[in-house]
DNA sequence: GCCGCGGCGGCAATGGGTTGCCATGTATTG
DNA sequence: CAATACATGGCAACCCATTGCCGCCGCGGC
């Protein structure tokens, strides 16, 4: 058997390449961790025997003692949503650009999932980046108080926030819609526990006020393609002109749900979501909806977290705000001129149930 | 200020429970992680006191000595790819259940990314699964040599494996198109470097002889609906009526580019795709897919790996198997008595480019 | 009455790198 | 040439939970 009669559990430490390399412990990990510290031909040399010995250095070890792990934790509110690839990409390359490792949290839209998972987690990380919590702020808070933590999507008073302009985006979709020749926009809400439904709506309703467009709300949704199947029939119930879905995924359900009453987009109804998702670009119509730099954003959160805890004080006034932009696809167009013409087929036509809606 | 002095980094260990309780630090670790060593009345007591100063248990320095860190790490091949979302919930689930946490790798689609970030994080977890790795054979032996590996949707020897039953949706897949009147299926390839890929293709082949119909394959493209739009342009050199893609976004690219030349799918040819992401059921035509129980991938793989890690052998053996089945929807139909009706446009019709291809 | 055993709890070592402090040796300065 | 500064590297404490081993005590059996 070709088995080098390997070392089952022989790590090499620094003492195997202190001793080998004729100097002490110290300055083997001084060699590593603090090279101004060591004569560099020493340094050098260490490096070399460490290399011959395939040592590596145990980032457990180093835990204990310096209280750092060199771990940060993402917590994102739902995996499947992907919105959240972006962000975690950025995460992921501010995180390793400064050599620290990421660990995921999938929260699952659960409030209480998301707390025992961060609390399993928290001891283990340096800090936490929290996308789109459903906790309460002041949960969110209680943790801000034992870990740094950079909140991403929301606003909370004395903690530090990442947000992208939901008040522009939500003007630039009103203004674009009003241009079509809209009056009257229904806002289907997503999770009430999500802050940016929250703004989205006060945005809309300011807007609204602004530019003489009446808006109405209906939901909450789930911010899923299911929850935007659901909201179509009750959109039904009053239809508008114009809709303003929480996110990308409902309003690709809404486009759905209504499709299946004989509801035409954008001919009877113009739709606008959030995110500018992938599917949004591949669905028909094409999804008229408010991008956010999500790149930016899960790097800007993230490289804010890891100053935080190389001990800067972690500005906690006004959150960072990241820019937003419309972008303009098939799914809005000018308002009908005969509006009452579709009213009628639409109410009440319960469409077979769709086999696909089941699967698994 | 609110500040009510919090104590930095005072966290509280069991010596400070330990001296508070009037019993040796060893007492105060066994009344948590051996109870039946230390009597139930002194264990109630410490648990009460650490109760009370707040103490939580230190995961890290527990580490240290046993070297068990009741972490794994699950590397995926791109994060953006929504089949993973369900598997990432499978070995979460199946993770949390035994108290296990799980950091997540984000390869996109890198073999050297994957293996930098495998070597990064490997001595602070206690096993990996590999989920559609872009690695070699001989560098994920390697790294099963020195921890536990359970390998997902791939089969190497020596290494426990968990896999779909590729053939048998291949042949389900070609069956169907058989049945529909195709004799003349192009497979359209994935990246090189998957072994799906590899799989499928020599499923079809196999398929393809014994149900006497004609195969052939172009590619590799990138698994991506940018791929699949790629992919289109070189199926219009060679038409037939029939595709199989390596996966969904491949397909759901596909039709995008088909549609942008003219030809109608499922009119002019019909399309299989592989995975039954959501979003093969949000696209027009729905997509016909070959789906896989990711869920179940996930949880299978987790566990196995769990039981490894607790000393198992891990059966090497055979790959487990996991079942797939046919999801028929739209994007396939009988063929079309008149093949040669829609050829023409097709070639060389340069559609203006898509500007959402450039978003961001 | 002595021995043995089991239940219980303490002592001390362990793991692997980090770091404050000190000791040496060399370079710079007055 | 003396005095001070600096560069280098070693010593040993430290972090914190775990665990092998031992000692103490009380009880039961012979």
């Amino acid at each position: 058997m070709p088995d080098h009669t390997r070392p089952p559990d022989k790590r090499v430490t620094i003492y195997d390449v202190a001793s080998e390399a004729g100097v002490s412990p110290s300055t083997v990990s001084r060699a590593f961790s603090r090279p101004s510290r060591v004569n560099s031909e020493t340094a050098e040399r260490v490096r070399q025997v460490a290399e011959r010995l395939g040592y590596r250095t145990n980032p457990l070890a180093r835990t204990v003692g310096t209280a750092r792990t060199h771990m940060i934790a993402l917590v994102i509110a739902d995996i499947s949503n992907p919105v959240y690839a972006e962000i975690v990409r950025g995460a992921q390359e501010a995180a390793t650009d400064s050599e620290y490792t990421t660990v995921l949290i999938d929260a699952q839209e659960s409030d209480r999932r998301e707390r025992a998972a961060i609390e399993r987690t928290m001891s283990t990380v340096d800090g936490i980046v929290l996308a789109s919590s459903r906790m309460s702020d002041s949960a969110i808070r209680m943790f801000a108080k034992q870990r740094p933590v950079v909140v991403l999507n929301r606003a909370i008073a004395d903690v530090p926030c990442v947000v992208t302009d939901n008040p522009r985006g939500v003007r630039r979709a009103v203004e674009h819609l009003g241009e079509l020749g809209h009056d009257h926009i229904t806002y289907v809400a997503g999770p009430e526990a999500s802050w940016p439904n929250g703004i989205r709506w006060r945005s809309l309703l300011e807007a609204g006020m602004e530019l003489e467009i009446k808006v109405r709300q209906i939901g909450p949704f789930s911010p899923t393609i299911a929850g935007g199947e659901r909201a179509a029939e009750e959109w039904c119930a009053r239809p508008t002109t114009a809709v303003l879905a929480f996110n990308d995924q409902m309003a690709i359900g809404l486009i759905r749900g209504l499709g299946q009453r004989g509801v035409d987009v954008p001919g009877d109804v113009s739709i606008v979501g959030f995110d500018n998702i992938v599917a949004a670009d591949i669905v028909t119509p094409g999804l008229t909806t408010v991008a956010a730099p999500l790149y930016a954003e899960g790097s800007a959160a993230t490289r804010h977290l890891l100053t935080m805890i190389e001990g800067a004080p972690g500005h906690t006034g006004r959150p960072m705000v990241l820019p937003v932009r419309l972008v303009v696809r098939h799914s809005t167009a000018p308002r009908n001129p005969s509006p009452g013409r579709a009213r009628s087929p639409w109410v009440r036509q319960r469409p077979a149930p769709n086999p696909a809606a089941h699967l698994w």
